[in-house]
This record gives structure tokens, sequence and C-alpha cells, in this order.
DNA sequence: GGCCATTTCTGAACACGTTCAAATAACCCT
DNA sequence: AGGGTTATTTGAACGTGTTCAGAAATGGCC
């Protein structure tokens, strides 16, 4: 490891330990460098910008995550577990890193913002992440209307960062209600897309469709 | 008006006026200050805060709409129809000041923060909002299931929230994709109630209505 | 009018994220 | 080893939202 990297991983562990501390908004540029033993300005000769510290932690989280994910996975076959399984691995994931994640889903929604999982920046981590949601419908036993297959992934995705969502401003010991939500999502989720196979269903599911049509176009 | 209520208008317009023409985040207090012919400091004899600009922006665009709100419904009555009405009187309302309501909406979805539709600050504006929906269900020509007739009007006006954001983020010419989506969503949002009564529709009913009490439970 | 209390206003100062010109260190080629 | 190029590091400075001690204006009371 050189000595630049070393000074990088240094910048950015004094970072997350405070933001872990303290809180990400607590935490000034200043403490960060002094507590790595630099100067200011050297923070921003390895990290643009505050966010970008975020953003790297959350670029390394993702790729952490992936073989939690396989693990995770193995052996689960009904989507609605599949789905429980994929968020949950998240959540214990970020358990010790929730302030953090909440620097990054403050400004969440606004695609234009760097640090947002819409955003051009989260673009790759985005796609490898719907890319799972693509992988549990396979073979998961369950009959997805041929109209629907080609979009359910990105709905998933979307449904888990609004657990996701939830769980960082969630405040109840433990985040206890983030749990109860996960359970009654994924059984919901699940009974609406076998329930959208039903004929009498057809009208809903095919304006349900249009829906998920206009919201992309905006945000990609 | 007394030498001090001029002043405080004064202040909030030239603010206004400034969000409006370089955006919220480009002007600055002693840009707003310097317009309203004051000193930095007078600014903040008035608003605590620069975010408490954009609040006052928001409880007198409340006010204002309530008449708009009223001649939009007159003889209006099928709940499509009605939830349509309501929200675009809220777009027109605040199309001129798009980047001052996505100020506001920015750290919308914290509840702890004071400028949220979730926040206890808001707490207000948020009940009259949702007695609006309340009223447009009532008449409304349609059969609401008991259990369901509760909780619906603060679905509706989350439904609103939602559409509200989109539009706020949505850059299309015109926000000609808000159109589409409220169009869609309303009868989306229509048909389900309408089924929702189904026996069939039971369980998934319940579940939904579950999930709204998880979800109440935390954000009041 | 003159005095005092309160309201209103001032502008310097603070802490923050960020920028930048300059200083220093590291490296490479001969 | 020396010289030149690049990579790294420094700390002062900028613009921001916000605070604050005090100055000025205002208003009521005799």
């Amino acid at each position: 490891m050189s000595k630049s990297e070393e000074t990088a991983a240094r910048i950015l562990d004094s970072a997350l330990e405070l933001f872990r501390q303290e809180g990400f908004d607590t935490a000034t540029m200043r403490d960060i460098a002094q507590k790595a033993g630099v100067a200011t300005g050297a923070a921003y000769y390895y990290y643009p910008s505050k966010d970008a510290i975020v953003m790297d932690f959350y670029q390394r989280s993702n790729e952490d995550m992936q073989p939690k994910l396989e693990a995770a996975l193995e052996n689960v076959k009904p989507l609605e577990d599949r789905l429980r399984a994929v968020i949950q691995v998240k959540l214990d994931h970020f358990a010790p890193n929730r302030s953090i994640l909440r620097a990054l889903l403050r400004n969440g929604a606004d695609p234009r913002h760097p640090l947002s999982p819409f955003s051009r920046q989260t673009f790759e981590i985005r796609n490898l992440d719907i890319s799972w949601f693509r992988r549990i419908l396979v073979d998961c036993g369950m009959r997805i209307p041929r109209d629907l297959a080609p979009q359910l992934p990105g709905v998933l995705w979307f449904f888990q960062m609004g657990v996701i969502f939830f769980w960082v401003i969630d405040e109840s010991p433990d985040q206890s209600r983030t749990a109860r939500l996960l359970e009654l999502s994924a059984k919901s989720v699940t009974t609406l897309i076998r329930l959208s196979g039903l004929p009498l269903m057809r009208p809903v599911r095919k304006a349900a469709l249009q829906l998920v049509e206009v919201v992309k176009g905006d945000s990609q």
C-alpha cells in the first residue's frame, strides 16, 4: 500500500469514525483532517467534497455487500423470503452507519444531487443493485405477467429504497417499526404480484405499467 | 401597517423575488437584506433562519389556496375529478415558485427537519390539507369500505405529496410528465379504491391498512 | 420636552465547506 | 548524485448562514 493510499485511507477512516460518533453535520472537515493528521486542504486533495466521502462509503458498502447477498439467497426460493433477505442484508450492513446513510439519503430524492440513489453518479451502483432483483425473480416459483416482467426489477428496487429510507428515519427502539414494515410490505408486494396476473386485474396492471413508464422517463 | 410589519414584508418580498430569480441556494442572506434595504442582521430579527422564510412562504401559500380549492371543487363530484382538481390547484399556485418549493421539499422526507411536510412545524398545515381530502370523499358517489374510510384521507394526502414532489423535480418542458402522471395516477387511485371493496381484495386491503398503521406510527 | 424601557437595527465576528497559490516531498532519468 | 517533473501537503483566504454586543430609533409616561 503506497503512502498516498495510506493517507487516503486514514482520511476516510477518520471521517467515517467521526460521522458515526457525532453525525455527519457535526463532524467538520477540519476535525477529520486533524484526526487523520493532515492539514485541512489535504482532505480535499483526496476527496473533492465532504459529500464525496459519503459517496465513497456508499460505493465500498455496495461492493462489500455482494458476497453477503450471495450467501443470504443460498437455499432461499420463495419471492417473499428472497425480498426480505436482500433488504435485510442491507439493513444489517448499514446498521452501524445509519447516520452516514442519512446524510446520503437526505438529498436523496433529488436526481440532480450527486448523492442520490437516482443520480448519474450512482448509476452503476443502482444497476448492479437492480440486477439482484432481476435475479431473485428468476426461478422463484411465481408466474410473472409477461408485460410486467421487464419492469418489475426496477419497481422492486424502488420498493427496497423506500424501506431503507423508512429505516433511516425510523427512531423506534431497534428500528422495530421497520422490521414490521418489511414483514408486512414484503408480503403485500408478493400478493400484489400474484394477483396482478388475474384477468380482472389486467386494466389495473396496464395502468400501473403506464405509470412506471412516466416515472422512469424522468429519472433516467 | 406598522413600520415593523412593513420591514418584515420588504424582507420577505425581497427574499422570494431573489429565490425565484436565482434560486434558493444562490440568493444569500446578504443579498436579501441589501435588496430590502437593511443590514444583514435585520433579516434575522424577523426570520430566525433562511429556511424560516421558506416556511413563511409555505404557510401563506396554504392560506391563499383555501378559496382557490373551494372554487375548484364547485360542481365537481366524481372522486377522480376532485382529486385532480385539488392537486392541480396546488401545482398552479406553486408554478411561479417551483424553486422555492424545491428548497422546502429538499429535506422534505426527514420528519425531524423543520421544513418537512411531516414535521411538527407543519402539523397544522398538514391537518388542514388532509381535511380537504376527507371532504372530497364525502358525497363523491363511491362506496368506501368502512375500515378504509378513516385512513383514506391521510393516504390521499400522501399521494398528493408524491405528485407534488414529482412535479418539483420534473424537468420536462412545462412539466408535461407530471401532467401525465397526475392523469394516470388519479385514475389508478380511484380504480384501486373501487376495487378495494371487492371480497377478493379483502386480505390485500387488510394488509394495506396494517401497513398504513406502521407508517403512521412513526411520522406522527 | 425629557427620560426610560422596549423594539428595531447594525456590522463585525464566528464556524463552516471549499479553494488556491505556494511550499515540500517523492520520483525518475541520465 | 543532481536536476526536473510530478504528486502531495500546507495554511491562509473566500463566501456562506448565523450570532451577538451594542447602537439607534421608537413609544409611553411624567
